[in-house]
DNA sequence: TCTGGGGTCCTAGGGCAA
DNA sequence: TCTGTTGCCCTAGGACCC
């Protein structure tokens, strides 16, 4: 999709079409997405929201409203399934097809694409881009050239003198970084990377990094399109407005990330071997720790209580507290996992009960809504954590 | 001066078991 | 029983993507 977040504001905003409009947070925010005419002023995503408002003072801020982009990112993927069952989504507003089976039944690639693009906008009044090509890759930077709102074929006999042409950032994996390091060797462009040695590649990002980064510049690229790959990983963070002091502040906040996380994973039927907490000081030093259980759980107050502990043992300096993280690891089916209680547990019956509890709460959020009621916080050496409801 | 939130993958070193 | 090798797991951190 072409600059998705922004496109559907513009869609049920047609007022604002033409005009420099950026999706992005209030104050701490980062810029989400920017339309083609906020970009002319030098904006784009990732930038941070002031840096944005003082390059174009003129623009329209609009906030986001992800769970809008959530349901038009999914219709849209249902025209792709349409297609095609091997479809492979790698983000909300992008995904791979492998048309090589329907072609018979829809025609060859560029009149399939064609065809999707004339569907997309005729649905949700937006615009997006195809890139055709033999391998993942290349068909992403084909997209990424077509844009906005265009379609390019790349041929196998083209790929290569295609890739030779661009600069090595234009690679999927070399970002800030690895690209400093490629011009430290006197690498700037894909040729100068495909002609370089492997092993001397190797020995400057690495070994896997290096010898992929080499096959990608001879347009090798053996990644078949995988459709629905298996999450690794749940987790939620989130920054204060403003840097906090106060331990009990940082606590409250870890207990909501904590709900949250193992709200989803119970959704999803998933349990976590790994709690891990991530910490950002106001100096923007970040730090993570990560603690492996004895058995996977879902519930909030056991990923709670150990992301509190792992916090417990961060030295902050001193310093004042930007972000908390929650993540959940080592991912599993609840239903192919056995879960064996502690002795406290099994003769209490503490454990099962608090799972109940959750899934009670579970229950009023769906009915409800995610607001409705929340964990609360608890005196320290309680083992219950207090239920804040708010069916108003 | 400012820098979100959701993720994935790789590296490197220590512990540990075969 | 001791020693060396190998490989996996765990943790921390970094790079990268949208």
């Amino acid at each position: 999709m072409d600059a998705f977040f922004a496109a559907v504001e513009l869609a049920r905003r047609p007022e604002l079409v033409g005009r420099p409009v950026v999706v992005g947070g209030a104050q701490r925010g980062v810029v989400l997405a920017a339309t083609y005419e906020a970009r002319a002023f030098g904006i784009h995503s990732a930038m941070p929201m002031v840096t944005a408002r003082r390059l174009c003072p003129g623009a329209v801020v609009v906030p986001p409203d992800h769970r809008r982009y959530l349901e038009v990112s999914r219709s849209v993927m249902r025209a792709l399934h349409d297609v095609t069952a091997i479809v492979e989504q790698v983000s909300v507003d992008e995904a791979f097809l492998d048309v090589r089976g329907a072609r018979r039944r829809l025609g060859p690639p560029t009149a399939i694409g064609a065809a999707l693009r004339r569907r997309v906008h005729a649905e949700h009044g937006i615009t997006c881009s195809v890139g055709i090509a033999t391998t993942k890759f290349v068909a992403k930077l084909a997209s990424t050239h077509a844009k906005p709102d265009g379609m390019m074929l790349i041929p196998a006999a083209a790929t290569v003198p295609f890739l030779r042409e661009l600069p090595v950032g234009a690679l999927w994996g070399v970002g800030a970084s690895t690209e400093r390091r490629l011009a430290g060797r006197g690498i700037h462009t894909v040729a100068e990377l495909a002609d370089s040695d492997v092993v001397e590649l190797q020995g400057a990002v690495g070994r896997v990094n290096g010898a992929h980064l080499h096959d990608l510049a001879w347009g090798r690229d053996p990644r078949p399109v995988v459709p629905e790959r298996t999450e690794r990983s749940i987790g939620a963070e989130s920054t204060f407005e403003h840097d906090v002091r106060d331990p009990a502040d940082v606590d409250t906040r870890l207990l909501a990330l904590s709900d949250r996380c193992a709200g989803r994973l119970r959704a999803q039927g998933l349990v976590a071997r790994t709690v891990s907490v991530k910490v950002r000081t106001s100096d923007f030093r970040t730090v993570g720790r990560a603690r492996t259980l004895a058995a996977p759980t879902d519930v909030a107050r056991e990923i709670y209580l150990v992301a509190r502990e792992l916090l417990a043992g961060v030295d902050l300096r001193g310093l004042a507290v930007r972000l908390v993280g929650v993540r959940a690891e080592g991912l599993g089916r609840r239903a192919e996992v056995v879960v064996q209680p502690t002795l406290e547990e099994a003769v209490s019956g503490a454990g099962a009960t608090r799972r109940r509890a959750e899934e009670a709460v579970d229950a009023v959020r769906g009915r409800f809504g995610s607001r409705s009621i929340g964990l609360g916080p608890s005196p320290v050496h309680s083992t219950t954590t207090a239920a804040h409801v708010d069916l108003s």
